[in-house]
DNA sequence: TTGACTAGAACGAACGTTCGTTTTATACTA
DNA sequence: TAGTATAAAACGAACGTTCGTTCTAGTCAA
């Protein structure tokens, strides 16, 4: 029996999911510090004492999410990964995948990209250090080394590449860019790969 | 005589001068929700009335940052325009004054690029559509039209030649990037010129 | 009966803002 | 020039509100 599946076996979503669920719409939509817990209380239908029950504190919430949101995004590099084989195609593989997540779940993208996560998890790395965007360079790096990329810095090298489809998500998050990113995939990936091809 | 410099013409500056100086540092370094007023007081060295004579409340003062930021971007970019003539030259140089206002001023870069104004300004438009950024993006339209520039959907083409940069400007403000990134000025305009080059 | 969980009223701290007062600069008068 | 009147600016204590959090009472399954 799973610690979130008490009562019945009925999928009712446990005080964990459903905070986490609510939490993200609120954080996205009105800003982490224009949430009030009282709001969350509401949108997730828990209560006060259920949520600290299974939450140190507010920032508690904001963290499991991003850890949740975080390890999401490293499963599906290391899927990415597996089903590539060259560094090309994973690159490739990262940008369809990061405008897919943008069309399917904005939410996801703009917590992940668009929070200012040093101002409300102070502990936490900045967001381009952690693991997924690593790994983003880490194909990179091997293409360098590969040769299949130009032999130039790698910082430069990964932002020339994925720059300006990260660009393109943040354009498409504000509402700048109307239809959908996947319209635009192939010419953004030909401009990314043109920038740093050997 | 001014409305700002009337006891004596010594170099004092203004209550408006000091707040907005003052919040620049405290919102870029503890974020606007937790900078408080008080914090403001303490570090302008004005009184809480002479602020609230000054700017309408705590939002007006980020408001007006914002606008002040965005001017300056405007008079700079406008210099570019008449300064060069060629759109190839013109985004080089929005690419170099980008990189010179972060390694010179990196609040000034990270209140106009990192901040999530929608939190704070909830009146404003997104950075992306303020004039500045608009401005960056005629460039690249006309180089469209010029037959310098491939001729792909403007917002690709202008993601594309700048993207690569923006991201190296977080990197470098996240403290990713330890050394000046005029270092890299070249093999990043290399990088997004070729992405795009006709 | 016990222990994990839920509930929401209550609490103190901190926030943004207001307000009555004092200070300073300027204009006017004689 | 000296004296007075007026307005603008600065001040900071005090206010009401809202916040995140705690606490006590209660529920329910095992």
């Amino acid at each position: 029996m799973t610690k979130t599946r008490k009562k019945t076996d009925l999928p009712i979503l446990g005080v964990h999911e459903r905070v986490i669920n609510a939490s993200l719409l609120l954080f996205t939509k009105q800003g982490y510090f224009k949430t009030s817990v009282p709001d969350i209380v509401k949108a997730s239908g828990c209560s006060t004492g259920s949520i600290y029950h299974h939450f140190k504190d507010k920032e508690g919430i904001a963290s499991a999410l991003y850890e949740s949101l975080v390890m999401r995004m490293n499963l599906a590099l290391d899927e990415i990964e597996t089903q590539f084989p060259s560094s090309k195609q994973r690159c490739q593989a990262v940008i369809k995948l990061l405008f897919h997540i943008t069309e399917t779940e904005p939410e996801v993208m703009e917590f992940i990209l668009y929070a200012k996560h040093k101002e409300f998890l102070p502990g936490n790395n900045p967001i381009c250090s952690s693991r997924p965007f690593q790994k983003m360079r880490e194909f990179v790096t091997a293409g360098i080394a590969e040769g299949d990329l130009q032999p130039i810095d790698d910082l430069v090298a990964s932002a020339s590449l994925y720059g300006g489809a990260l660009r393109l998500i943040f354009l498409r998050l504000d509402g700048v860019i109307e239809h959908s990113l996947m319209d635009k995939l192939d010419d953004v990936w030909k401009c990314a790969w043109r920038s740093v091809a050997a």
